[in-house]
RNA sequence: GGGGGUGUAGCUCAGUUGGUUAGAGCGCCGGCCUGUCACGCCGGAGGUCGCGGGUUCGAGUCCCGUCACUCCCGCCA
């Protein structure tokens, strides 16, 4: 058997000339001259000049194959003129001279080009994949994933977590989002559900005694995607500990993100650990979000009461009559902008559903805007105090009930960072959002609902619930976010049936449904269930940050589409009339149009 | 489920106020070319202007509907 190759095609350097050379790959360029033929010769390593002339009985065979055909080229390595060598190419100070070549595989005229930088549309790419995957940014990308999963997986070991793997068929999941089911052929009528991530598998793996738990962990949900959010499946890195507090938590997983990120993100500044912690409600005001975007230094206050009975009738009536709030988000430097700056961010809020957009620019001999007529001076004065404004800067306001309100304003404080340019660049800025709600309350109903996740332990423990007004409980739940994205959410978790019925109980379940549906849990909890929390970044967003990627879809290797379709494997497919007897399914279609 | 954007050659795009035969670059096919590296030069093929309907003497262009993709809202412990 002769071997397919002696070298990569990113191996050979000046040192290896006057030597013999086998190289494999496919044809990623051709330089034609009639006489004499270069090709680009690639592979997974790099890339190759390979070079023939007309002599050569081979020449023809090389000349004739297309692009991405899959060739084996042998010839002698030799070093290539000052004039002609190539410092581009990392293999570039030489050339293999081919003497025998052979074809492996021929290529079809492309529906894409591999070589370049034009763009295709995405459908094309999902649906040939394979092509889109040979280019050079996207097979990086797919590499760095494999290097970030690596050393993931080396710091939690080192760290004293060890992998296990939780089911994937697996009993439909109580939280949150829909389940992707799946038949059972052997109990007609029942379904197993995709996890929609490994949750009670890993609390169970605590009261199995296991202590630290981590895996890279495939998630399932049958919701829409976004260009932050694969559709249907996508990669957490889960873990779990047992007798923790919050701080436990944070202490275990912030170098190993500081880690990957400093080792993987091409020198940007990395939040150091401990990373800032803001609590949920502080949060929700600064920034408007509870993923707050710390490379953006707009902060929002509140200055409701500067216009409470004020003369600036829309504010202050909104104030007095449903309880609205005023935010103020401030505008470093705007001061000086043009008219037709203030009237299309006016415009801006009207699109996503404000009335408008009002604001005061500071300047050195007053306040102007149409707002400041308004306003007495010291009114004028407390919003200056409040929002740190200087002379030069404009103030925005946002008035609404509370949610909404801090909702747009958060809306705002984006804008204004993106449309001033203020955003701090290089940077991943780290921060944990901490003391979630435990409850909220229903605008429509009326009625208390678990504002996160139910199974999070309550601050204050069986205590608070009995006595504090469940709407001022927080629970020990947590987000970590990077840039304004939400990588993980965690939570030291109810480890106590009472607990858990209790927090139910106020959420208006019933003991004896919550037994029901989470008897499972609830039980194993009643032989001795340690202490534990965790949480679960995910994997895919951390590349797609690392890569500076703004579509999750260039970070995973055969994505579906935002329809939850493979476009390339052609599912989801209809099955054979066979197979739904056997699973005893009947098909009830909506009717054609 | 809702809103925005896009849809013209295999691909990326242009196409004026509604006006004659819908163009360019890349790719493809053919020819020439022995030092290129986005090789160059010459020639050629390739179009249901997403689809359906309407207005008009005349529609890629205007109107209505519809489909596909995409971004966003809803949804996402």
């Amino acid at each position: 058997m002769h071997r397919y190759r002696t070298h990569t095609c990113g191996q050979l350097r000046s040192q290896d000339a006057g030597t013999t050379a086998r190289l494999s790959g496919w044809v990623h360029r051709k330089r034609d001259h009639g006489n004499l033929l270069f090709v680009d010769l690639r592979d997974h390593y790099g890339v190759t000049q390979v070079v023939v002339d007309v002599s050569n009985p081979v020449f023809k065979v090389l000349e004739a194959a297309r692009p991405e055909s899959v060739v084996t080229v042998t010839g002698g390595v030799v070093t290539r003129s000052a004039e002609t060598a190539n410092s581009k190419l990392p293999t570039g100070e030489i050339e293999v001279q081919v003497v025998e070549a052979e074809l492996q595989s021929t290529a079809d005229v492309l529906p894409m080009q591999v070589a370049g930088e034009q763009e295709f549309p995405e459908e094309m790419r999902l649906r040939y994949r394979y092509l889109d995957l040979r280019r050079e940014k996207v097979h990086a990308n797919m590499l760095l994933r494999s290097n970030v999963i690596a050393y993931l997986r080396r710091q939690m070991i080192d760290q004293g977590f060890v992998e296990y793997q939780t089911p994937i068929l697996t009993a439909s999941s109580p939280e949150g989002a829909r389940d992707y089911l799946v038949v059972s052929r052997i109990h007609p009528g029942k379904f197993y559900a995709l996890p929609q991530a490994p949750q009670q598998f890993k609390q169970l793996l605590m009261v199995a005694g296991f202590d630290k738990y981590f895996q890279v962990a495939p998630c399932f949900r049958d919701e829409d995607g976004r260009a932050d959010r694969s559709p249907g499946e996508f990669y957490q890195l889960d873990f779990e500990m047992s007798f923790v507090t919050q701080d436990d938590v944070f202490a275990a997983i912030e170098p190993v993100l500081q880690g990957v990120f400093e080792e993987f993100g091409g020198g940007r500044a990395v939040t150091q650990a401990p990373f800032p912690r803001i609590t949920y409600a502080d949060s929700m005001l600064k920034y408007g979000s509870d993923k707050p975007d710390l490379r953006n230094p707009i902060i929002i206050s509140d200055v409701t009461e500067a216009f409470r009975g004020s003369n600036f009738g829309i504010f202050a009536k909104a104030i007095e009559s449903k309880g609205a709030v005023v935010r103020a988000i401030p505008a470093p430097g705007a001061g000086d902008r043009p008219r037709s700056f203030f009237d299309k961010l006016n415009e801006w809020a009207r699109e996503n559903g404000a009335g408008g957009l009002g604001y005061i620019v500071f300047a050195a001999e007053g306040a102007k805007g149409p707002i400041a007529k308004n306003l007495e001076e010291s009114r004028i004065a407390a919003i200056r105090e409040a929002t740190g404004a200087k002379d030069g800067d404009a103030v925005f306001f946002a008035c609404d009930k509370v949610n909404a309100a801090a909702k747009f304003s958060g809306l705002v404080r984006t804008k204004l960072a993106t449309e001033l340019d203020l955003f701090e660049k290089d940077v991943f800025k780290f921060c944990w959002t901490v003391d979630f709600p435990m409850y909220e309350l229903d605008e429509e109903t009326g009625k208390i609902e678990f504002s996160h996740n139910p199974f999070s332990m309550p601050q204050g423990g069986m205590e608070a619930l009995l006595e504090q007004d469940p709407l001022t409980i927080n629970a020990y739940q947590y987000d970590i976010v990077c840039n304004g994205v939400e990588l993980s959410s965690g939570a030291i978790r109810n480890h106590r049936p009472e607990v858990m019925l209790k927090a139910f109980e106020i959420a208006g379940y019933p003991a004896e449904e919550v037994e029901h549906r989470f008897g499972g849990m609830l039980n194993a909890f009643r032989y001795g269930a340690p202490p534990h929390g965790g949480s679960a970044p995910g994997i895919d967003r951390i590349v797609m940050l690392l890569a500076d990627e703004p579509n999750i879809r260039e970070v995973i290797l055969f994505p579906m589409n935002q329809q939850a379709q493979d476009l390339m494997m052609q599912a989801p497919a209809p099955v054979a009339p066979e197979r739904l007897r056997e699973l005893h399914i009947r098909l009830a279609l909506p009717p054609e149009p």
